[in-house]
RNA sequence: GCAGGGGUGGCUGAGGUGGUCAAAGGCGCCGGGCUUAAGAUCCGGUCCCGUAUGGGUUCGUGGGUUCGUAUCCCACCCCCUGCACCA
């Protein structure tokens, strides 16, 4: 429709825009550089592909799935159409926000209702959000009750209503049908009430749903002078017509029982009509008490005119009312659903034109297959009313069955319907012979992660999984549900004009100047990015700028795919940063000059290490982690690597090598450059990345001395500060006591022993039974336990702990590194010693924990 | 009204199987190295207090469970989304 309307504008063919369109949106997307199979495009405007709409909808005509009917019907006047209910938001067109009116039409439907059941049973098996789930949920809208027949007093005619609360049925003091329920016109013809239901009708049905419901607060009714005849007590109960009451939700009719539903206590206060309780709220409690509100809970039956009801509750009060209407065949069981067909049938031009001729004997004679597809013509005028109605080549067609003249259908298919089945086409799109093949089908589907917009919940994401199953029920394929795992993408916003009194949006035409509604002064306001909104972006000045794999990096990293963002521009910049800081490492690690040091090893674990950490984040589709590790954490290693001597030119190629496939996810035209670069063989697109090593001791070792120091010089520099206000000038050397063995013994024991699922506070018991604790500082250990150890066990990381338990000589390690803390700290010199050993002379051993040392400054 | 999802530091936004959380990352801001200078880059800091590695107060509000809770339970408040005289 949108292609449509721009070729009425431009007057132009729909079919030469959407051409043009999809050219400039492959063209994006290419230079995006999404990888997509081309040769699995399908194109919906394609004769290729639409013929199968064609075809399914004739099978659908002969299961009886698609049926036509004259009904009152959505009708957008600016779109010049028909719309299906879930196209139609707060009484307005979805597409053009333009109102909608209600209008009797002969259309055509698809009967998802058939197929509810299924759709909500479906929503268990799949992973769904939970929010989509609900909205369908509700959109389907099962809902449990009963069908009851009231006879009509002096009529064969009875009337049915539908109803979730039976037990209340003794408490029925009127009927109300809709306005426009059949049985209304019928009741009141030549009789005096006659013109006060018209009034009402005409007022009801001219009405906008939109203004419908807005003024559904204000109940009125006009009685229809008939009498029902409640099927259980034989009672004579007047019949109303009421403006609540719609026609197209369950029956169309409403058995009001005033003393427990609210909608029918207030209309029943306002006609005076009679209100009975039937229930009471707690067991026993007073069957006379006078109704100040409608009580609208379950409750116990209470002045039941027949005998054996009093007294039930709830399932069983309804059950029983069931049963009584059962034996006089007055009412069933039966589940009603809010979602209604699928109306399809569409008064325009672009879509798939409904394959049916009709013939003034044979009625809608659907196109037999070997004469599809009915192809749109070229040969029609646009603007005045449905173009296909203009081509008199289109419209002659001869009945299928009888061969006389007839007339083609000119409604085309609701576009809905071509995405309601593109993925199955997508597994096999050039067959011509069949819509696809079902192996091939079977094989593919379903789609293991969807991801798509929350708006398509009621539309898209029904249609295509109810089209799945009319399709498996067609023996096409085996497929339950389309769409194993669904995401739904967020929205990228953008600051826009708001103002604060009015709740609105406006265009960013508006910034600066007061509010067009309350004049009060605008403030800006992030809002989904939109045309009308003019707070948009745009993607190819974007590309043009800073090139499509800054474009990709900030889209990847600025949120989570589900979280919707807020267009940044500075943010893009710092991205643009990184990816020009990542241009030129190659050249930069090409330039080290060195020779082997000890931090090779570390870098060659701490590679492997990274590697390890990007695919499990890619495995968890955890995106952000993933370009954290190959965009951010991997530059920190090598400022740190070089920042401790490393410059080993040997070292640069493997590291780049296995870098740029990481890179390559997120940013591919960079990671081509790298591969470039180091001159490697074809697209790194095309490579497989490496396996690489499990990592070794030594580089353990490596990875746990760096790791270890560099949380030493963290804690070590804050302290640094408060040190030197003790002492009288900067602090030019510095002593590490490391904690003394046996507080590494103690911090052992108690991992083992919580780890075997001790209790924290037995393990005073183990304590006391421990070697440390023999002797006399048994007093001073334990309280260090309590105090100290206690806490701290369970703030060592997974990786700490086993550093703890491991063979890991903290003396060692720091000594090793003492000239480099020395720098870091800006100190002359650093010595490390033991804890409470010969060498401690600091007396300071008390603050030093495993894995975190004291520090004395001089 | 009903249903679903949320409320985290200056902003944004992770985490949420109780201990790895004073809480990632980004942005912003501050200091330092480099530079003639700017930018870029690198290093450090960014809740409060603190004469030594510590203490205090924080993840909407109030309770509770626990040795311990941003994380679990209960109540409440607020925000978003959807449905809505649905019988």
């Amino acid at each position: 429709m949108p292609a449509e309307n721009a070729a009425i504008k431009e007057n132009a063919h729909p079919h030469d825009i959407t051409e043009r369109n999809m050219a400039s949106i492959t063209a994006q997307i290419k230079r995006m550089g999404f990888s997509y199979d081309w040769r699995r495009q399908v194109k919906s405007h394609d004769p290729r592909y639409y013929r199968w709409n064609q075809w399914f909808f004739t099978k659908f005509i002969e299961q009886g799935l698609a049926y036509q009917e004259f009904a009152p019907v959505n009708w957008c006047s600016s779109c010049e159409t028909v719309l299906a209910n879930e196209q139609v938001k707060a009484g307005r067109c979805w597409r053009c926000n333009g109102p909608v009116v209600q209008k009797g039409m002969s259309q055509w439907f698809l009967d998802i209702p058939k197929y509810a059941q299924e759709l909500v049973d479906g929503l268990d098996t799949i992973a769904f959000p939970e929010n989509v789930k609900s909205l369908q949920r509700d959109w389907l809208g099962r809902s449990e009750g009963a069908e009851i027949k009231f006879a009509i007093e002096g009529r064969d005619e009875e009337l049915t209503v539908f109803t979730t609360r039976p037990d209340t049925l003794f408490g029925t003091t009127f009927v109300t049908l809709a306005p426009e329920h059949p049985l209304s016109a019928s009741l009141v013809a030549g009789t005096p009430h006659e013109a006060a239901w018209k009034e009402l009708h005409d007022e009801v049905s001219a009405m906008s749903e939109f203004d419908r419901i807005k003024n559904m607060n204000k109940k009125r009714g006009v009685p229809l002078g008939a009498f029902a005849i409640h099927p259980l007590t034989g009672e004579r109960i007047p019949i109303w017509a009421g403006n609540f009451v719609i026609a197209s939700y369950g029956t169309g009719a409403v058995m009001a029982v005033p003393g427990h539903d609210e909608r029918d206590f207030d209309f029943a206060k306002s006609y005076d009509i009679p209100i009975r309780r039937v229930l009471v709220m707690d067991e026993g409690g007073d069957a006379e008490a006078e109704l100040k509100k409608a009580e609208c809970d379950l409750g116990w039956m209470v002045n039941s005119p027949i005998e054996g009801f009093d007294g039930l509750y709830g399932d069983a009060a309804k059950s029983a009312i069931v049963e009584a209407l059962a034996v006089k065949n007055a009412g069933s069981q039966t589940i009603n659903w809010k979602i209604r067909p699928w109306l399809v049938s569409r008064q325009r031009y672009w879509g798939t034109p409904i394959p049916v001729i009709h013939c003034d004997s044979c009625g809608a004679v659907p196109v037999p297959a070997k004469d599809l597809p009915v192809e749109l013509p070229r040969d029609v005028v646009f603007g005045e009313g449905n173009p296909l109605e203009t081509s008199t080549s289109f419209l002659t067609a001869d009945c299928p069955k009888c061969g006389k003249e007839g007339r083609r259908e000119t409604d085309t298919m609701d576009t809905f319907v071509d995405s309601s089945w593109y993925f199955l086409r997508f597994t096999d799109p050039l067959n011509d012979e069949l819509c696809f093949d079902e192996a091939k089908a079977n094989h593919w589907m379903n789609v293991d992660f969807y991801c798509g917009g929350i708006e398509h919940a009621q539309m898209h994401l029904i249609y295509a999984r109810f089209w799945t199953k009319a399709l498996r029920d067609l023996g096409l394929h085996q497929i339950d549900e389309p769409f194993n795992e669904l995401l739904c993408q967020g929205m990228v916003n953008k600051a826009a004009p708001w103002c604060e009194s009015c709740g609105l949006t406006f265009s960013v035409d508006h910034s600066g100047s007061p509010c067009p509604h309350c004049t009060s002064e605008l403030t800006e306001r992030s809002a989904k990015m939109s045309k009308s909104l003019g707070n948009t972006v745009s993607p190819e000045d974007m590309i043009e700028r800073y090139g499509a794999d800054t474009v990709r990096l900030f889209i990847l990293f600025a949120a989570n795919p589900t979280a919707g963002m807020d267009w940044s521009d500075t943010a893009l910049e710092a991205n643009y940063r990184v990816m020009m800081q990542l241009y030129g490492m190659p050249e930069r690690l090409f330039a080290w000059d060195g020779g082997a040091s000890n931090m090779d090893v570390w870098f060659e674990g701490r590679l492997k290490q990274r590697v390890t950490e990007f695919q499990a984040a890619m495995d968890n589709y955890d995106l952000r982690r993933a370009v954290e590790l190959s965009h951010y954490e991997m530059v920190k290693d090598v400022n740190w690597y070089t920042r401790r001597g490393g410059n080993n030119p040997e070292l640069a190629r493997t590291i780049l090598r296995h870098w740029a496939h990481m890179l390559s996810i997120s940013t591919p035209h960079l990671a081509e450059e790298w591969w470039a670069v180091l001159d490697m063989d074809g697209l790194i697109s095309g490579a497989e990345m490496p396996h690489l090593t499990a990592i070794t001791e030594q580089e353990q070792t490596a990875l746990d001395g760096e790791t270890t120091t560099r949380s030493f010089l963290e804690s070590a520099r804050k302290i640094k500060d408060v040190a030197e206000r003790h002492l009288d000038g900067p602090a030019t050397s510095a002593t590490i006591i490391v904690a003394p063995s046996w507080k590494r013994d103690l911090a052992v024991s108690a991992l083992e022993f919580l780890e075997q699922g001790g209790n924290p506070k037995q393990f005073i018991g183990v304590l006391s039974q421990m070697d440390i604790t023999q002797g006399d500082r048994k007093g001073e250990i334990m309280g260090f336990w309590g105090k100290k150890m206690l806490p701290q066990v369970f703030k060592w990381d997974d990786e700490s702990r086993v550093l703890i338990r491991s063979s890991l000589d903290e003396v060692a390690s720091l000594t090793a590194r003492a000239s480099f803390i020395a720098q870091e700290l800006g100190l002359d010199h650093v010595r490390v010693v033991l804890g409470e050993s010969d060498d401690d002379d600091t007396g300071r051993a008390g603050g030093a924990m495993p894995l975190s040392p004291a520090v004395v400054y001089a």
